[in-house]
DNA sequence: TGTACATCAGTGAACGCGCGTTCACTGATGTAC
DNA sequence: TGTACATCAGTGAACGCGCGTTCACTGATGTAC
């Protein structure tokens, strides 16, 4: 698997596939040691079957190789959320909310580590890469904000709920509770974290959306 | 401020007094730098102004006394939503979750970086410290189960609600998701917080209460 | 077709840093006789 | 009432560690003449 000749020495235009080795490698050991802290240059030096120094070559500093890493897996993400609503074009919006909703949360608990980095990190440690806005043009945010626009459009919400932005900022915030509480403690005694999503969509939908009266 | 004599030297008796300051000094620190990494002993003695070794008199680790800063931080967080619901004794169960909700956030807000260690920090940092149990055992989880079973027995919930454990999970899920998305996110081109709180809270309410039909 | 050369991806050693923690110690304090 | 002594809360120096990063370098590769 070693990029190297015999020698030890790596071949010209080798230089591409050293670099997706290092990113692997980071993110190997982000999902391994389950801290950013722990993925040091050293420790992904190490990995790759490389000196530290070479890291240089491919990335100006440690920020920018976490930061490839993220980036990743923001479009990653995105892409889930995306194709999991592909798979039921002609769902009413809610249903469609629901879906996204349980995409974006399937994909944070798959990738704790990530989902920590991505959206429980510290803002200052990481100025301008993957920060705020980075997170709400990932793609997935506009599409849901697209789907409470087209709720709102089919009288499914309550009439109260006019701006599409916040209904979006609303589901976010909770599924994202749901998502970052077992990200940060995994050992909650409460019940499975998959019933306690369900919980927190079934509230959320019947939250937003018109009530339906007894039936 | 000094605890210490001209000499340097501590009098007998005032070791407590010390501690009391060594605490103050590591939440000041905590609140200060915003990031736990740089609460260090050797900064936390020179804000005492006592040479880091002393520390260790108090505390056996800095384990210990990151967790003692966090200890008091979650009494103080129950005591204040405990005294926030005081101040409405015969309000209904579901105004009564609101406002626990409400004070909980409140919390959060004003003490991110107390918040972000608390309910944000990585399990295995500190193992059996301030970890799970002690989330749910701090005093605020046990009253919004008792105020949710409260409501399902006033008849106030959808009928399907029957475990108010679960309520209790839910709706903290989803206020701890608007916390903890403000406190990593601080910048968010998002609609304030307090907003974003309002409208998680109504739609929650909405969400679990029994629809009042037209009114 | 053969050779000089620029390029490129690595190496190995070292830098300075701040960290948690340990060690042997000191000197003021209160107490027992 | 005076003095020896245990205690207690500090000090100052140092430990080993792992970190990100820099430096001068090497040697295989592909290319231009």
């Amino acid at each position: 698997v070693s990029p190297l000749t015999a020698a030890g020495r790596g071949r010209r235009g080798e230089g591409d596939r050293t670099r997706e080795d290092i990113i692997t490698a980071a993110e190997a050991l982000l999902v391994a040691t389950g801290s950013e802290d722990d993925v040091s240059i050293r420790a992904v030096a190490d990995r790759v079957g490389v000196t530290p120094p070479s890291i240089y070559r491919h990335f100006p500093d440690k920020a920018h190789l976490i930061f490839e890493v993220c980036s990743r897996q923001f479009d990653r993400m995105a892409e889930e959320v995306l194709a999991m609503l592909a798979t039921s074009p002609d769902a009413s919006p809610l249903e469609q909310l629901a879906a996204a909703g349980r995409a974006y949360a399937r994909f944070g608990l798959a990738n704790p580590e990530h989902y920590r980095i991505m959206f429980m990190g510290h803002a200052d440690h990481t100025p301008e890469l993957y920060d705020t806005t980075r997170v709400l043009e990932s793609g997935s945010f506009g599409l849901v904000v697209d789907l409470a626009q087209q709720a709102i459009d089919a009288g499914l919400l309550r009439p109260e709920l006019t701006d599409p932005g916040m209904v979006a900022h609303v589901l976010w915030a909770a599924v994202h509770g749901v998502v970052s509480l077992a990200v940060a403690k995994p050992n909650l005694p409460a019940p499975a974290v998959d019933d306690r999503l369900d919980a927190v969509i079934d509230v959320l939908l019947a939250g937003i959306g018109r009530a339906q009266g007894a039936e």
